[in-house]
Order: C-alpha cells, then structure tokens, then sequence
DNA sequence: CTGTTAGCGCTTTCAG
DNA sequence: CTGAAAGCGCTAACAG
C-alpha cells in the first residue's frame, strides 16, 4: 500500500542501504547511482517515514518554539524569526527542519507538557520565548526538563528570557534588557516633568513583568520622586495580565485612585492601547491632558494615534539568533548569555504635563 | 543510558506490552498491575519513545496547522484556537496530541514543503489556515498532497479558505464569507452617500484577495456607481501584501490618481492602518474628510482613532471548530463545508461625504 | 486480564 | 563506493 525505502531500492536496482545514503546525502554515493534512486523516488512518489527514521537515527527534525500566547505578534515575530532561519537547504527529502510552535497560553502546566511531548519526539532543539514564571517549582521542574532533553542531545535555546538559574551550560541564553529599557523610559517621563507616573503592569509573577517594573522604579528613585512615600509607589501600580482589556480596566481603576496622575506606563503595547482607549473615553487628550507609553514596539504602535512612545525590542533580530543557535549554525555567545538592548523610541504619546 | 518501555516492564514485574496498554490507556488492565506500572513510569521517570510508538502505530499525534503569516494575529488567533481544541485530556503519556503551526510565509514552496513534512511525519491531521493562491498549478499540486495525506489516514481541515475544487470529500471546509463581507462593508459606505471609493486590495491571486474586492465590485455594480466607467473601477483599485506599509504607500498612490476620493476600503485591518496614516499625513481628517474601513476585526481595531469600520469575522470560532473538526471531536458539515458569516462593524472611522 | 511473538521502516556498522 | 545484517523502541495480533 505505502511505498516504503525498499520498493525504492528495488525499483533503483540498488540495496536500502544505498537509498538512505542519497536521500540523507551524508555519504559518499557514485553520482550515477544518486540519479537512479533519485529518479525511482519521483517515479514512485516516495515520501520518507519521519518516525521511523527518527526511530533509527535517534534524532528527529523537529524544533520546537514555545510561546505564551501565539495571537499576540510579541510572540508571532519572534517565532516567525525562528522558523525563518530554521528551514534547512530545501535538499530532497532529509535534512528539512520542521519547526514546530507550542502554545502554552501562558499555563505552567502546558508549558512542561509540551516540553515532555518535544522530549518524546527526540526534538533536534527547543526554543523558549519571552518571560518566565517566577515560582521556584516550576522553574526547579522547566530547569530538571531542560536538563534532560539537554542530556538527550536536544539543543535549547532561550529567547527574550532570563537565563536559568541553575544554568547546564548547554543552553544558548538571548535575554532582552527590559529592567534598563523601563528604566529609561521612565526617566524620559521623569525629564519631561512628569511626577506622578500610573504602571499598568504585566502579570505577577512573571520576570518581564518584575523587571519592567524594576526599571521604572530604579528611574523614580534615582530621581528621588519615589523614595518619599514608597507605599505610593504599590498605589500606583495595577497588575493585570498582557491584554488590552487588561490595560483598560486597569486605567480606570488608577485614575479613580489618583486623578492627578500626568503619565501612564503601560506593561507593552497591548496593554497601552487599552489605557489610551481608557483615557479617551474619560475625556483626557494624549497628550495634553496625559502622556501613554508602552513597550514592545510592534508594529501596530506607531500608527497608533498619537503613536505610541515605546520601547523598541528588536524582536525578529533576537529570534532569527535564536534560530540559527538551535541549529548549531551561530556559536553560542560567551558564557552562553547575551543581553539584548532596548531601545527608547520617542513619539507623540508623551508631552510634558500641562500642570 | 536512555529507559525504555522494557526497563519499565522489568521493574514493574510484568511484559513491555502490558505496560503499553496503561501508558495508551485503551486496553483493560488491572488496577493493581497499572499502578504498580505507573510507579515504575515515575521511579524510572520514562518517557515514550515517540517515533518508535509512531513507527509501531502507524500514527502520531501531530496536527500540523498551515498558517501564511505567524506574526499576523489573524493567523495568530486562528491557529491558537485550533491548539486550545486540539489538546487531549491530559492523560498520563498518551493521548497528548501536539499541534504544530507552520509558517509558511505565504509561500508556496513552503507550504507543499510543509505538506510533505507533515506526510513524512505521518501526521495525525492537518488544518491549513487563511486565504489560497490561486494559482491552477499550485493548487492541483496541493490538492494532489493532500488527497495522499487523505489516503494516509490524515485528517484535512480548510479553515478560512474555499473549498478544494477537486474536493475529495475527505475534507472538511469552514470557509468565510468574505464576499458578502466585502459587499457590505461597500453598501454601509454607499448608503452614506460615497461616490469615489479607493479601494486598496490585497495581493493578487489570492482567494482573499479576490473575493473581497468582488464584493466590493458587487455593491458597486448593484448601486449603479461602478458600472458607468468601468475602467475607472480599475483605476481606484491597488494590490499589495497584507501589511500596514503596503497600505500606507498604496493609499497615497490612490490619492494621486483620484484626489476627490471620500473613501478607502482596505483589504484587511492592517492594510486600513497603513491607510489611515498616509491619510493623516496627508492632512486628511477621518472620517471628516475622508472614511476608511478595514476587514478582519482584529483586536486593534476598535482602539484605533476613530474606531475602525470593518467586517468580523469570528476567528477564535472558527479556529476552534476547525481544531474539533482536526480531531473527530466534531462531525463534518453536510457536504463537507460550512460558510461562516461576517459581520459589518460599524464604528467612527466611516461618515456621509462631507462634500 | 496478561504474556509471546512479530514486525513497523529506516539507519548504520561491518564487510567486501 | 555498495550490500548484508542487526537492531532502534514500541505496538498489535494472537494465544493463553
């Protein structure tokens, strides 16, 4: 019924053996030769059994990409990036890569099982994206994970993700500098004459989260705006999770806590779409009345109206890096960490205050 | 090095088979005896063999998910909705089944490269996502994949794409209804009494593409305003890909050749983004001097300033159902296709001419 | 309910 | 450069 690597060789006039040297073309092959098994595959329409070469050779093609939420282009780029540079030659039938995106939609629990199903598959790499969670189970249990597919040969690459802990060496580490990028832009803020500055955070718990915040709260105290009432500091921040619904609500809820507030940060650009939506329904201008900023820049955020002043991660850069460390095609950076840098982009949604 | 299923056997004092019947849990076994086998599992902390069970089975549990642009929330929402339907119960180690999503990048190559690696993986179904090209080589090439992957057991799902010409029944179709989508987004803008409608269309040959601007040609048709000069409807017409910057550039190209323009429709959100700014910079107030409209609904859209104007299309539904559909879980709609419904949103971004 | 017995289709030494 | 043979780790009849 299926046509198997034998009835190729058969049809090629050749052993099996021979047949899986040309199609994995990692073995010297008399060219003439080549061209009759090749010629039989075509004729016969051959397609190789993934899993039971995997089986054979104990590898597999497959790499995967974990990510939290694959509706939002954070993780749509950074994935898109990866596949990109993962894609192999386009040689016949082997040495094609098949990246594969897991959506964990931010749950710790689909998160380790989608790492066990990569584990099963004897994935070639796997490739976490964006931040983790801070409970130290889980990131014992991802860490004891990662350890063993390491041990399995599956490479492992980070990306936008603070490196592990308890580091095996073996993983590949490209963590995007959020805590300086929130830093400066709080100090853009602060250097416009903003005082009293609304964060809408991310999720508890999550290290994009605590190190944006960290950023902007390092801005406030070297500036002594936040030493004076450090209690006012928790006032004026709201956790939510990364949506723009997220950063709606939140909005309302800091205006009602301190309408004097001139400024809003916004844990990303989903989320500042949320609180401008927010503002403009409570009659506040942007940014006359009160200047909005996000983080992230993606696309959307400069045709936002005024555009949005942001943080630039470059996204596309860190997964395309990403990719070409889960193939083996880039070495690894010095100690097997890199530190992506933020860049602060400027626009329209940030004013000095009128008051 | 690696345990195996018989390691676990041997420690839990019974044969390799019967500790494969409690791991795929569709066979009877005694309590007893299971428990004793699950410990093992744990002591052991084995993992199945995924190729060699695939290999052994003749089956995997990958669902590959065919999406143009991963970055794209369109594609983004579609294909996370299909994955939260795709996930099995949870099972101790089977019944997990993975969905992968392939990017193709809108590329045909890609997209019959993915084909075969998904064949080779002898995956378990394959939902291919978003408009099709139309080109008749390419999509006899991609009829003929996936009548082979049909043959193989594998479950095909069209979500947000036509019907196969060539429908070989084993199909199932959740395909939008883009054309009346179009038609009446043209019509609310007729009503309100626009005469000169650019209308930035999507890249040629795509069925997307098309079917929209047909719509929109309908209404236009149907109203008596297209039909006078008919090349004129040519001339207010632009291609270009999917992006904010293809809507941006083709607008001021419309604004060129037609500067009495009232309105712009755009072949999706993205595209009406682009549209929006080139206008804006252009001095241009919206929906004061000119409206504009988009299609999709994608999240921004109602964030957008003014809201936008647009057609919804219920992607999460649709992804989800096509997720059911991938896995049994839903039985096929007569004839094997279901059309799914648009809904004109009506929002600030459209308003009567004000000439 | 459980064990035995054959492979699934491919890769890979090991000889020629 | 090519062939023969021995599995990779698991599942699936088939008996008990």
């Amino acid at each position: 019924m299926t046509v198997t690597l034998s009835d190729v060789a058969a049809r090629a006039q050749v052993s099996p053996a021979t047949v899986s040297r040309v199609l994995n073309g990692n073995y010297p092959v008399a060219a003439a030769t080549r061209e009759r098994v090749l010629r039989a595959v075509d004729d016969l329409d051959y397609v190789l059994n993934g899993p039971a070469s995997s089986l054979a050779a104990a590898t597999s093609d497959l790499v995967g990409i974990l990510v939290n939420d694959i509706a939002d282009p954070f993780f749509g780029i950074m994935a898109g990036a990866v596949q990109s540079e993962i894609g192999g030659p386009g040689g016949r039938a082997g040495g094609e890569r098949m990246a594969v995106v897991c959506n964990t939609g931010g749950s710790p629990e689909r998160e380790l099982t989608y790492l066990t199903l990569l584990q099963r598959q004897r994935a070639a790499a796997v490739v976490l994206t964006g931040g983790a969670l801070e409970d130290p189970a889980h990131a014992a249990a991802v860490s004891a994970k990662l350890a063993r597919l390491a041990d399995a040969g599956t490479r492992i690459v980070l990306c936008g993700r603070p490196p592990l802990e308890d580091s095996d060496a073996a993983t590949a580490t490209l963590t995007f500098d959020n805590r300086s990028g929130g830093r400066r832009l709080t100090e853009h803020l602060l250097t416009l004459g903003h005082r009293r500055i609304g964060y809408v955070a991310g999720p508890m718990e999550r290290t994009t989260t605590r190190h944006r915040l960290e950023g902007h709260r390092d801005a406030l105290a070297a500036s002594g705006t936040g030493s004076a009432g450090n209690g006012d500091q928790e006032e004026l921040t709201v956790h939510g999770p990364y949506t723009r619904q997220s950063g709606y609500e939140a909005t309302l809820e800091l205006l009602r806590r301190a309408p004097d507030l001139t400024a809003i940060v916004a844990a990303n650009d989903t989320v500042a779409l949320g609180a401008s939506a927010a503002l403009r329904e409570r009659g506040l201008r942007i940014p006359d009345d009160i200047s909005v900023a996000g983080f992230d820049d993606l696309p959307f955020s400069v045709d936002a109206v005024p555009a949005l002043t942001t943080v630039r991660l470059p996204l596309h850069e860190a997964g395309a890096r990403a990719g070409r460390l889960a193939t083996g095609a880039e070495a690894p950076p010095p100690g097997g960490v890199a530190t992506i840098g933020a860049e602060l982009m400027v626009r329209g949604s940030t004013a000095p205050p009128c008051r």
